[in-house]
DNA sequence: TCGTAAATGCAATATTATTGCATTCTGCTT
DNA sequence: AAGCAGAATGCAATAATATTGCATTTACGA
C-alpha cells in the first residue's frame, strides 16, 4: 500500500499539523507493506540513507503519526508499522505469528469485531488490538 | 482474590515445576486485586520487605508465572498483574482506563468474546487482550 | 519583517529487559 | 547419607527502549 498523499495531507490539515521533512522521511522509511520496525532500526535505516535524525525526533515523529492513525504501535514488540486499513474509527486487529513472527493487519476481522458490551467501559476508537497465534502457513506446518 | 494454593500447586505439578521461595515471594508481592506493578517496582517493594532478589530473578519468575497463566503481562505499560479470572483457555480482556489508569480484567467480556473467524489464523489460547478506553467512572465525569 | 509557537537537535539519563557465567538448591539414584 | 544432574537463582555487566530539559531552527501569521 503506497502512501496516499492526499489522505495524509487531509489528516494533517484537520489536526492543524504540518508535514515536515522529518515526518515525511520517517514515514517513508517505514515499509509500505506493514512490516514493523523499531524506532532504533528505523533510525539505522535512515542513517544508511544519509538521513540523520536524533532518536528523540524518531520517537516524537512516530508518536505524531500514531496520533493521526497513520502508524500503529505494536506494544508487544515495541515496533511500529504503517496502517494497512483505510477505514477510520474502528479497532485495528493485528495478527502476530508466534512461530514465523509475521505480522498482518486483519482488516476483515477489524471491521467485523464487536466487543461484548460491558456496563460502562467505552473503548477508544481506532486502537490496536494485538492478537498472537499461528498464521495460516505455520498452522499447517 | 486471594491466592488459591491448591490450584497453584496443581498447575506447577502439571508443568513439572516447583514452587520456590522466590516464586512464592514474588507472586505474593503482586497485589491480590489485580493492580499491576512493574518488575522494578516489585523489586523495590520486596526490598522494603527485606526480600532482596536480583532483577533477573524477578523477570524470570514473572515469566514463569505468566507461562502458567497465573500472572498477565500488560505490554502497553510493561507491568504485571495477578490473573483475576479462574477460567482457563480463553482470552483475557484487560480494560485500561486512559484517564484514571485503572486496570480491570473484564471476565464477562473475556468469556463472551469470540473473534470473527479468519481464514487460517489460530489465536493462542489464554492470551491477554489489552483494551484502552474510559472506565465507567471516567466516562460519566 | 518580526514575533511566536511548533518542531527538531542534542546529549544526558531513565526505564525496561537480557545475557553469560558462577553458585546454590532440589530431587533423584545409589 | 553421599553424590550427581539439572533447575533455579545470584551477580553484574550490558543491551534495548524511551524520555527529558533545554538550545536551536523552522514555519507561519500579524
Amino acid at each position: 500500500m503506497a502512501i496516499d498523499n492526499a489522505r495524509l495531507m487531509a489528516k494533517c490539515a484537520t489536526a492543524h499539523k504540518t508535514i515536515t521533512p522529518q515526518r515525511l522521511g520517517i514515514l517513508q522509511a517505514l515499509p509500505d507493506d506493514g512490516r514493523p520496525m523499531t524506532a532504533y532500526s528505523l533510525r539505522d535505516q535512515l542513517m544508511a540513507d544519509s538521513k540523520r535524525y536524533n532518536i528523540s525526533t524518531i520517537y516524537r515523529v512516530l508518536d505524531f503519526w500514531v496520533s493521526l492513525g497513520v502508524v500503529h504501535k505494536i506494544d508487544s514488540t515495541s515496533a511500529y508499522m504503517r496502517c494497512q486499513d483505510d477505514h477510520d474509527h474502528h479497532l485495528h486487529v493485528i495478527q502476530l505469528c508466534t512461530e514465523c513472527q509475521s505480522v498482518e493487519e486483519a482488516c476483515a476481522v477489524s471491521q467485523a469485531l464487536t466487543l461484548p458490551s460491558q456496563p460502562g467501559f467505552q473503548p477508544t476508537p481506532d486502537q490496536v488490538i494485538e492478537l498472537k497465534g499461528l498464521c495460516k502457513d505455520c498452522r499447517q506446518a
